[in-house]
Parts: C-alpha cells; structure tokens; sequence
RNA sequence: CGGGGCGUAGCGCAGCCUGGUAGCGCACACGGUUCGGGACCGUGGAGUCGAAGGUUCAAAUCCUUUCGCCCCGACCA
C-alpha cells in the first residue's frame, strides 16, 4: 500500500474522550472512528487488525474441528421466550419493533437461536457431536460504554456452541476449546492467565475466563506465585486462619463518641482494623441481612450472595436498615438488637474477641466472640487479595487486573433442556443434548493488545497482528531514494510481505512519528547515507537501534523476520 | 440509575463570571524557504457557538427545557 493512496488519519492530539490507552491510540492512529457511545467505525488499519484477530481465531476453532456458521443479528422475541431470557436479560436486551409491532432484538449472544438450528436438524446421538462457532457483530445495551473498544454496545464477539451427548463428552469438548484458547491468546501475544470465574446467570457448571492482563482491567484477580491457581476474586477461596487460643473476656461496652467508620473506631480505641469487625447490612431477596467481616477485609457480594442462596443482592438503603429495626448506622453489630438473619465471614470465626458495633449511637463492643456472644452462618464471604495464601498451595497470592478476553463455559442441559433440543441414544432414550460455549470478544482483543503493547510513542503491533509487517520510508530527497524505495516495496510485495510504502512528500520526522504511532513492528529506511553504500536501515518498532542492511539482503531478512515473529506471508 | 465534568471551525482550546464586531494553536489551500524525529514566513478558506424556548434594543455569554459525549460508582455472559 503506498500512503498516498491510503485513508489513514493520523492526529497529533489526543481526542478529549478518549482516556484509555488503546482508546487514544485506536483514534490517533487512524484506526477506528467514534460514532456514538459505544459505537466504532473501523477504518483500513482498525479493520485490517481487526481481520487478522479474527483469522488466527477462526484458524484455531477450524483446527479445533468446529464450523463456521452466520446467525442473523435482528432476531425475533419468541426465542428468548423460550429460554426466559426475554425478561431475564433486561436492559441490556437491545430491544426492537418492526412496523407490524412485532417484538425482535439485536442479539446480545445467541445460544437460543443455535440451540433452535441444532434441534431442527439432530435427532439421533450418530449426529453429535458438533460445534459451531460465529464471528460477528454482537450487540448489548451496556449501562456504562467506555475505554474505546473495551466495551462497546455493537462489538465483534466470536462465539462457539459445542454439542454432545454426555456431560462426561461435553467436558471433552470444554478442554479441546480451552486449548485452542490457548493457542489464539499467545499467537495474538497476549500476556493471560486463565481463571476460575463465576458462572453466574449461564446456569453452566464449569467456566474459566481468559483474562489478558492489563492497568485498565475491569476485572481483579489473583494468581499464585507457586502453583497453577488463578482466579477472579469473585470466586477466589478464603482460607480460614488458625485458632485463637487464649481466652477471652466477657465482652464489654464501651464509649465511641461519633466515631464511626472503621479507621476512627479502631484508632480511637488503639487497635487495628483487623481487631474489629464490619456489619454490613444487605438486602438479599427482599429480606435484609447483616453481613459481617473483619473490619480490614471487603465482603465480596459474589460470594454473599451464593452463601444466601440469593439471586439478588445489594446494599441495604438508611431507610431499609431503619424500617429492619437494627441498630443505628455506624454503631452496627451482631449483639443485642438484631434479631434477623446474620452471615459471618470464616476470618471472623477464629474464637477471638472483636470490637463491634454495639447497636446503641456512640457505643461499641470490645471482646465479642463468635459462637460466644452471637450466632451466625459461617461461610467465605470476604475478598481476597495480595496477603492471602493460595487456597491450593498456600503459597502467597499475587493480585493482577484483568480484562476479560475469553470466556468458556459447560452449560450442561439448561437451554436444551428447556428448548427441547433433544437427541435419542444407544438406547432409543431420549435426553437433552448437554451443551458448551465458549465466547472470545475479537475487537476487545484488538484493544487489550494495544493496552499490553505499547509506548509513549504509539503502538508496538505484534507481528501477528500489525496492519502491515514493515513500513518503507525515505529519508530525505531524490530519484535515487525514491528508486530504491519503490524497488524494495515491489520485492517485499512479491515477497508475500504486507507493505505499507510511506511516499508521502513529507520531512522525516513527520514519517517517522506516524510510524511509530501507527506501530508497524518493523521500518525500512532508504537514506542518503546508507544507500551510498547499498544499504538501508532497518528497525524494529521495540527496538531502539537500527542495523544496516545491504539492499539485496533486505528482502529475505525481513520475510523471516515477518515469519519467525508469528506473521504470515501472502503466498503469491 | 446516582455523582462529577464537557459541548464554540476537522482536532485541541480561549471567550461566558461582568450581554454589544467569534478568537488562538494544529490541520487544510496557495506562494516561497526548508528537509534524518510532528519546520518556518506570508496569504487564504472554513464556525446554525449541541438543540429548542425565554429574558433583552441586543445572547456563545443570563434563565428554562432538552439532546449528546467523557469520567467515577451502580450494573455487566
């Protein structure tokens, strides 16, 4: 491509909303363009990136076995009747009409409508297992769309639907994904860790989600520093502590004129945080509860929420907690007073004395014992974070933020089942197909590759990724340079290398910047100097010095350069 | 949905408080000088001041309403 032929609008300054490193570069590169919150417009490169993402991952599916598919975007309500869904989803249900006033939606994910396109045409266990996977454009109604391509309302989602007749085969199928994950994750070359996660509302068993580290993830987790363990601390594990062993005195009240929170109680009273413990008050289900942690841990309302067996949970408003009859807010404790239910994180029950809330305004409570003092339901409730052991090995856990790339999950029988999407067996039985799936977000992953690569210069493209493998620029004037030039666009072309040939009459400097914003992992440069001795330099985007090549090598150096980097070659 | 911020030329911004001729930098066009890390000089084109309503002799500026965008939170297969 020569770049005077090419819409590449590169900006010098930074859009004002964009914050986000891949967000900022994505548009002053020349990338992608905003349309509305949430809403891309991909240009040449953002495209050409874009494409190649989706070529290693349809690559890896391919090799996996699975089959490419298209299902519509525009789809009609009665499937996510089917399912629930239809008034499950809610707001982020991007919900239509058409002019009859018929109900449709724009597909959000579509194990629905899969599900109907198998059951059509499976009948009998000779047909399983199959796979099937799309590429395309997914919508959702997000709430907050942000961080450019992060998350988006309209955004390119590869989703797989695998198909089997056991849950035992099923999980074959889960391990083969996660594989093939694997292999789209590092040829992309990304930095991951796969983790355990909450399934959550998919109803599914057993899911990890492929969480590409990185500053501006959404998501926390945890890894181990010693063994294989990672997961969202969603999920990630507690361990109990060991066992208080001194006795404790009866429990005590004691003034704490307006000291409330947690830091003015324990510094009033010159004891830790960890000394005390938190009551937070909750609505899980309509009913409220009081949830209790050590005052230095954060209750997780994940892991709350499965202790209770709650499908909602939130934080209770002052009015609820009034209307409830607990204590006053601040003063909030599990003795005396409260006589709903109460949840107690593992931490807490340890046999030790802990300073709490003493359900009276300027009063708390030292030496309260759990199990002495107060009853509660034990379980892990609280968050854990970089001073926690590792629930596997008990070596010490790291914290990273993440964002989530992939997500796979054995969803077992809950669409087919309710779908009807059955199969007969061996036996003339039928059952439900047990099902998996397994989602990448592709133009999700185009950022996420920004955020892990990059510097202050632009983006550094892996190779197997970059919209072009090496840019030719020249430096300085003259039919020689030029000729030169134009000679080496044409080899590396012939070459099968992708070229982006910067003919632009421009001052080096201004070449060179957009180079480097745009990212090309390596350039070519044909100046005066060099070319007096046949050679041109040439520079890889991460590095900071060039080599001198003579001419007749460059062709091949960069073709295995292109292809030793994880690029392919265009075959001729 | 709650909190905060912002809408003025393609991009980044000033002007608004204290009403009166719409401005700066970049980008763009033309001429000239430059030419290895976003050059310089000169000339020029380009704006329904997000939209609607109101106050006023007069509104980018004051008032009301509304739309859009960003950030934090809530939410989030």
């Amino acid at each position: 491509m020569r770049y005077t032929h090419a819409f590449v609008p590169t900006l010098k300054e930074v859009p004002k909303d964009a914050v986000t490193p891949s967000h900022v570069l994505l548009l002053r590169g020349g990338f992608v363009r905003m349309v509305g919150a949430g809403i891309y417009e991909m240009l040449p490169l953002g495209l050409r990136v874009l494409t190649k993402v989706a070529a290693i991952v349809r690559e890896e599916m391919d090799r996996a076995g699975a089959q490419e598919v298209l299902m519509p975007a525009l789809l009609p309500k009665e499937y996510f009747d089917e399912s629930g869904r239809w008034d499950s989803f809610g707001d982020t249900l991007l919900r239509l009409k058409d002019r009859k006033g018929g109900e449709y939606h724009l597909g959000p994910t579509h194990e629905e409508i899969i599900t109907d396109m198998v059951r059509r045409d499976v009948k009998s266990y000779r047909q399983l297992p199959q796979n099937l996977y799309q590429v395309q454009m997914k919508f959702r109604d997000e709430a907050r769309p942000r961080a450019g391509l992060l998350r988006c309302r309209e955004f390119m989602m590869k989703d797989a639907y695998s198909f089997d007749v056991s849950e035992e085969k099923a999980r074959q199928s889960y391990e083969s994904m996660r594989e093939a994950y694997h292999r789209i994750f590092r040829r992309v070359g990304l930095d991951y860790r796969v983790v355990a996660a909450d399934a959550g509302a998919m109803g599914g068993s057993t899911s990890a989600e492929f969480q590409v580290l990185a500053q501006n993830g959404e998501d926390a987790i945890v890894a181990c520093t010693a063994c294989e363990y990672a997961a969202n601390v969603e999920v990630a594990a507690s361990l109990r502590g060991a066992r208080v062993t001194v006795e404790v005195p009866a429990f005590e009240r004691v003034q704490t004129p307006a000291r409330k929170t947690i830091e003015e109680v324990a510094t009033f009273l010159g004891k830790p945080a960890s000394a005390t413990m938190k009551a937070l008050m909750m609505v899980a289900d309509g009913a409220v509860v009081m949830v209790l942690v050590r005052g230095d841990h954060d209750a997780n309302e994940v892991k709350v929420a499965k202790a209770l067996g709650a499908s909602d949970l939130r934080m209770a408003t002052d009015v609820e907690i009034r209307a409830a009859s607990a204590g006053p807010v601040g003063f909030l404790g599990p003795v005396g007073g409260w006589t709903g239910k109460v949840v107690a994180d593992l931490a807490l029950d340890d046999g030790g004395g802990y300073v709490s809330g003493a359900n009276e305004v300027d009063h708390h409570l030292t030496n309260v014992v759990l199990g002495r003092d107060f009853q509660a339901t034990v379980a892990d409730l609280r968050t854990v974070g970089d001073a926690d052991p590792c629930p596997s090995c008990g070596a010490a856990l790291k914290s990273y933020r993440g964002i989530e790339g992939g997500h796979i999950f054995v969803l077992g029988t809950h669409y087919s089942a309710k779908m009807r999407c059955h199969f007969l067996d061996e036996q003339n039985v039928e059952k439900p197909i047990v099902m998996g799936c397994y989602g990448i977000g592709v133009s999700r992953l185009v950022a996420t590759t920004i955020e892990q690569h990059h510097d202050g210069d632009g983006i550094r493209w892996p190779m197997s990724v970059a919209p072009y493998h090496v840019v030719v620029t020249t430096a300085g004037k003259g039919d020689d340079l030029d000729g030169a030039a134009e000679t080496l666009y044409r080899g590396l072309t012939e070459r099968g290398v992708e070229v982006m040939y910067d003919d632009r009459d421009e001052r080096p400097g201004v070449k060179f910047k957009d180079a480097d914003l745009i990212g090309f992992p390596l350039r070519i440069t044909v100046g005066k100097r060099g070319l007096a001795e046949g050679k041109v330099e040439l520079k890889a985007r991460a590095e900071k010095e060039a080599v001198l090549v003579p001419l007749e090598e460059v062709v091949e150096r960069v073709a295995s350069m292109v292809r030793d980097q994880g690029g392919r070659l265009r075959s001729a």
